[in-house]
DNA sequence: ATGTGC
């Protein structure tokens, strides 16, 4: 008898270390599966994350099981650090499994500088980063555009910033899907949305979203760190940020439009939060084409930002981005849905992949890998909190028969924003990391210092340890942070 | 996450 644990009236068996099942009962269209250590298994069942776990498994045509990874919490509908594969053929597709911000996602620009070339810098370049890179709610980006180059960017993605000279054909093969989703539908994406994008391209946003100088302060595997290009003591540039208004505007919008239009799959869903449009629909057909438009556009986000970025560092250091070897590592999607071939049962089905909160984690060999990484498999960023740093991962060989080829993306939090602000004061957070651990805090707001506290993350070591001990994304380097701008 | 609500 497999050891069993029992939270509100959810049974979870120990199938083996870090592995706990739900098992499949009533509507339950498959089993669910939760991928964690004891600590933090207690920690996802603090909150509704193992209710909204269970509840992902009644989509329609879910495959194997529903997977919540070892950071994972509850979110809208389907848990943040959720994977949920759905037949793309007879299932569904469902906005609450991507997520309201759409390819939130993650990517790290490497640089030739160490931290000796920095320290007693900090103040300059945490100013220059903070005025030149914007930030916070609201509008004001890189680039002013209109609806036009909103459309462009939602076609094209990272292939317009390089026929605009904001990236570089290194720059575009060193992303995920190379920076561009040839399924895009920009026609699917409303004006709505496509106004609120226009003067938010190249920028950060707020909440968890930030740009952060980190120093490499462990090195776990020198083969694949070398491939990585990545040193004890190198400076890196960490980018976190999404789709900002437009992506959210595109989950609304498709949210409203499958209540009204496919009420009958909604009323047989435990929570409406999961709406779903049915595989094959043309309301499937349309979200996943502006989903797709969401993703392009968050890309160029981040290729912006990257360009903003490479100046700044021009200026403080004096020299050319190229000669500064400021060159990106690679660039991950943490929210998104895509159309992939998984083995399921010995037989390969395609499948819509949903990562909400989740990173995919291919290992060497697969094709989607950047060729320069093909021999060691994928880099995977896995960002922290501002007072503890970050991890760079590389796929692990079990993630593709484990968990659909993916991880976890980050520490995830253990607190709500309000009794985040409740507990912490943005100033004190700030100032205490300046002089205790040489962290410089640059923030629109004291309120998101507050709510982003060091103290309201789960421990990231834990997190990539499951990670690692798994097999599905394995250590390849650790980073600390130097200096953080954020919303 | 988010022009921080329907």
């Amino acid at each position: 008898m497999n050891e069993t644990r029992e939270y509100d009236g959810i049974r979870l068996e120990k199938l083996r270390e870090h592995v706990w099942e739900i098992p499949q009962e009533g509507g339950m269209n498959a089993p669910a599966r939760v991928l964690a250590s004891e600590p933090l298994l207690e920690q996802i069942a603090d909150d509704r994350t193992l209710q909204q776990l269970k509840n992902a498994t009644h989509l329609p045509g879910i495959a194997k099981y529903a997977v919540c990874m070892p950071d994972g919490h509850q979110g809208y509908g389907f848990p943040v650090g959720g994977v949920g594969a759905t037949d793309a053929t007879d299932g569904c597709i469902s906005p609450g499994a991507v997520g309201y911000d759409i390819n939130c996602g993650v990517r790290m620009v490497r640089t030739d500088l160490t931290y000796d070339d920095l320290e007693g810098r900090e103040e300059e370049l945490v100013d220059s980063l903070f005025a030149n890179v914007p930030s916070g709610l609201g509008g004001g980006g890189v680039v002013e555009g209109d609806v036009g180059t909103v459309e462009s960017v939602l076609d094209r993605g990272m292939d317009w910033a390089l026929e605009h000279d904001y990236a570089t054909r290194d720059d575009l093969a060193h992303c995920e899907d190379e920076g561009q989703r040839t399924d895009s539908r920009p026609e699917f994406v409303s004006q709505k949305a496509k106004d609120r994008g226009k003067n938010q391209l190249g920028s950060l946003g707020s909440g968890n979203h930030f740009l952060e100088v980190q120093r490499v302060t462990d090195v776990f595997d020198d083969e694949v760190a070398e491939a990585f290009g990545l040193v004890e003591e190198q400076i890196v540039v960490l980018i976190h940020c999404g789709s900002r208004g437009l992506g959210h505007q595109v989950c609304s919008d498709y949210l409203r439009r499958i209540e009204r239009e496919h009420g009958d799959l909604l009323d047989r869903l435990p929570d409406k939060e999961l709406a779903a449009a049915p595989a094959g629909s043309r309301l499937a057909e349309e979200y996943y084409g502006a989903m797709c438009a969401a993703i392009n556009f968050a890309w160029v986000n981040r290729q912006l930002i990257t360009h903003r970025t490479r100046r700044v560092f021009e200026r403080v250091f004096g020299e050319d981005w190229e000669d500064l070897g400021m060159e990106l590592l690679y660039d991950v999607a943490h929210n998104i849905a895509k159309r992939e071939v998984h083995d399921v049962n010995g037989e390969d089905r395609e499948l819509f992949v949903h990562r909400k909160g989740a990173t995919r984690a291919f290992p060497a060999g697969r094709p989607e890998v950047p060729r320069a990484y093909r021999d060691v498999g994928q880099p995977v960023i896995i960002p922290g909190s501002m007072g503890s740093g970050s991890y760079v991962l590389v796929g692990g060989e079990r993630s593709l028969s484990e968990t659909f080829g993916s991880t976890a993306h980050g520490a995830g939090r253990t607190m709500s924003r309000t009794q985040a602000k409740q507990e912490f004061w943005g100033e004190t957070v700030r100032d205490e990391l300046r002089d205790q651990n040489a962290i410089y805090v640059k923030a629109q707001s004291g309120a998101t210092v507050a709510e982003e506290a060091p103290g309201v993350y789960k421990d990231v070591d834990e997190v990539v340890r499951v990670s690692d001990e798994l097999g599905i994304g394995d250590k390849v380097v650790r980073t600390y942070p130097v200096c953080n701008i954020k919303g």
